[in-house]
DNA sequence: CGGTAGGTTGACGTCCCTCAAGTATTGTGG
DNA sequence: CCACAATACTTGAGGGACGTCAACCTACCG
């Protein structure tokens, strides 16, 4: 399939690039492949020949620690750029795995920069993408810091459905692929707590779970729960 | 004074830029300002009309919630560049404090922004730092997510002693004009408690305050204690 | 039908917070 | 130089949030 015809084309930090540039883009492109849930698509991305976008399902990016735990840093959604140092080489040894099975586009990590060197649309995108990165992390990093696990699981599914809404979806029940682990690694605590807090807000009736990975969101209530950090978390 | 003479021009991120260059930036520079410790010298970094480079003393970079707590997100030290949406204009209401006397340069925001569209090496310069922060919120982020309070201020103390050693410093003592406060908001607990954590790892010999804001470290036992982290936040 | 992965619940322990009272240490005006 | 206040730090007691361990339940898949 062309890129200039991709699903996702209009998400991708490639999404203005110049008519005459998308042939390029296919060239440093070296398959479209598919991933099964659970699988690792990259286990350092520092050291990966390649870089990913993704086409279809959710991914997530996440670091290990020695004693085994990991921390999820970033969840992936179809249009996302996945190697995130893709430039620099630096940062810290980070791995994605597929949340759902996942259909993404690999690319060759040098022909892909050389493009970019080239492209001052296809600079610009991807500093837009990273600050958005940035942005987000200092969001979860203020989360972590000062929210109780209630207010952090909240602050999670509302990023959810800003994205979702981001996406041009309703916002009122989002697609939600998210195990109990993954939202503990997320937020910082156990899988067990993890599923007291989503209870607990399922009782409340924030929140309803429908039993295939859809989520009916009482979105002012969810507000309510992280009143405390709105006006940081979401500047108007 | 001149750009080019600055004792931290080999800090900043124009540190590259070509000889020619200096006078641009000084033409762009708005003063050379003073602030006393304590002092806000940003009240929301998107919204100031000027950018600004730490010259002397320590700052940080902090986020305020509706509750009043704060999450400090980042420490500046001289040569650090301490406006970071420079170019995006996007992110989180957050601002900048002195904590200690400060000397700082102006520039402004405008002519700043032309400076880097023009030149090659200091767009570099600005992607690299960005760069920099962005691991260091990912390092942050796995810290508050996965370690307990003691193993935090231990990763908090060594980030200090590793950019001490970036500076050519010796890193066995420290600056380290952090009072408690500013330590409880950097990884996310109480003042308190962050008291008993600093006077646990002095118990320990772990750390030696004296009495002027500097700090003396036993660096290998600050290690084993963040030892189940190490991997991932200090990749080899 | 059994196996496996994911989720739920309870009891109990640890980590950290809260409140309150106290002690240095620093700063300020006389 | 001292008196006094303000700021920073320390300590203890009690409670709440979250972790740990173990048992059990449910849905799904071969």
């Amino acid at each position: 399939m062309k890129c200039s015809e991709c699903p996702v084309r209009g998400y991708t930090i490639y999404r203005s690039i110049d008519p005459d540039e998308w042939k390029g883009l296919e060239q440093a492109r070296s398959g479209h492949l598919t991933f099964k849930r659970g699988q690792v698509i990259m286990e350092d991305h520092r050291r990966s020949d390649s870089v990913y976008t993704l086409v279809k399902g959710w991914a997530y990016y996440y670091a290990l620690l020695a004693d085994g735990r990991r921390q999820i840093l970033h969840f992936f959604q179809p249009g996302d750029f996945m190697t995130i140092p893709a430039l620099t080489e630096d940062g810290i040894r980070a791995s994605v795995r597929c949340l759902t099975d996942v259909a993404a586009c690999r690319f060759d990590k040098v022909k892909f920069r050389e493009l970019l060197r080239q492209s001052q649309k296809f600079n610009d995108g991807l500093f837009e993408y990273v600050s958005v990165l940035r942005r987000d992390n200092e969001s979860r990093l203020i989360e972590l810091g000062t929210l109780k696990a209630e207010e952090r699981v909240a602050a999670l599914i509302l990023e959810f459905v800003r994205r979702a809404r981001g996406r041009g979806e309703s916002g009122g029940e989002i697609e939600f692929p998210l195990h109990l682990i993954e939202i503990a690694e997320a937020v910082g605590i156990t899988e067990i707590h993890a599923g007291r807090v989503i209870r607990g807000l399922e009782r409340k009736g924030a929140i309803t779970r429908t039993n295939c990975g859809t989520l009916k969101i009482d979105e002012a209530q969810l507000g309510e729960i992280i009143s405390a950090a709105r006006p940081v978390l979401f500047p108007g």
